[in-house]
DNA sequence: TATAATAATGATAATGATTATCATTATTAT
DNA sequence: ATAATAATGATAATCATTATCATTATTATA
């Protein structure tokens, strides 16, 4: 996964707020930058203990709400049942992650092109198939990360 | 996905539980008969609505905890943040989902094998190239069912 | 069979994550 | 400067899930 600048994001995400009268304030920038850092996407309780003290609980989850609404965040389920933000794949691109089983972590990886379009490929034709209008495809790939080999 | 018959599941999960001093009761059998039924994973509620005053809730959620345990059913994440539950690979054999974001079901899909080949190969390498031990994947693939439509 | 040991049940309380309220404070518009 | 609007933070409320524990059912064994 390429770590792109940061100013970059806070410029494209400062535009589509304020076309929304939404304010990009400091705690929802404080998110911004955080999941910006990370390397995969983060849940509520570990962007809580980055700012600990400064970003109470309420606002931390309101900020997320606002910035999923606004389509800057997206969720991200699937490791166990813990809930991850992270910032919309118009921001960062599309991905999948690596979920280690063992210790809980989940890491952005980006596929080659070509198993990407292979996915797309074929995520049309079990559509098409099932009479299922296919919008977007998750593929998690679950497994043991290097620090827990 | 192919329905297989209930009578042989009972069977198996009978041989498998009886291993390990568990007892396979009238409502351990439910669920199973409920997720047998099923054409894709049952959350919680969706069981408890299925046998309605029939099973408390706290019987239910340790029914469903211990054929977990027991590897006779896994959680399905990933739609929402719902907890899914389904019968095990080793019962249901594999397969992925087609999420509905419009209604919420979840209903199981077997890829064509050259598909499901061509996954397995791609995970394959993007362990590698990420040194990651891939075990298993999950697709997920997203869109409007034919009753949404 | 009678009895002890073990497991399951069901009512209820506790937990933990998330959401809702609401008064206060900050920002924007007129 | 003033009014209108939005954001904050403390707190309470919800909702799914888990833990307790006394009661009941099942299994083992004397
Ligand atoms: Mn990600
Ligand atoms: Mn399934
Ligand atoms: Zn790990
Ligand atoms: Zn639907």
């Amino acid at each position: 996964m390429n770590k792109p600048d940061i100013d970059a994001f806070h410029t494209a995400i400062t535009a589509r707020l304020s076309c929304r009268k939404v304010r990009y304030t400091l705690g929802r920038k404080a998110v911004v930058e955080s999941l910006s850092k990370s390397n995969g996407p983060l849940s509520a309780a570990e962007l809580a203990d980055l700012h600990t003290g400064t970003i109470p609980l309420s606002s931390l989850y309101r900020s997320l709400a606002i910035l999923e609404d606004s389509e800057i965040i997206t969720r991200h389920f699937g490791a166990n049942g813990v809930t991850r933000y992270e910032l919309a794949e118009w921001l960062l691109g599309h991905h999948h992650h690596l979920v280690c089983t063992s210790c809980g972590t989940v890491e952005d990886v980006s596929l080659p092109s070509s198993y990407e379009s292979q996915i797309h490929t074929l995520v049309e034709e079990v559509g098409k198939l099932s009479s299922f209008q296919a919008k977007n495809h998750i593929l998690d790939i679950e497994g043991i990360c290097l620090r827990c080999t």
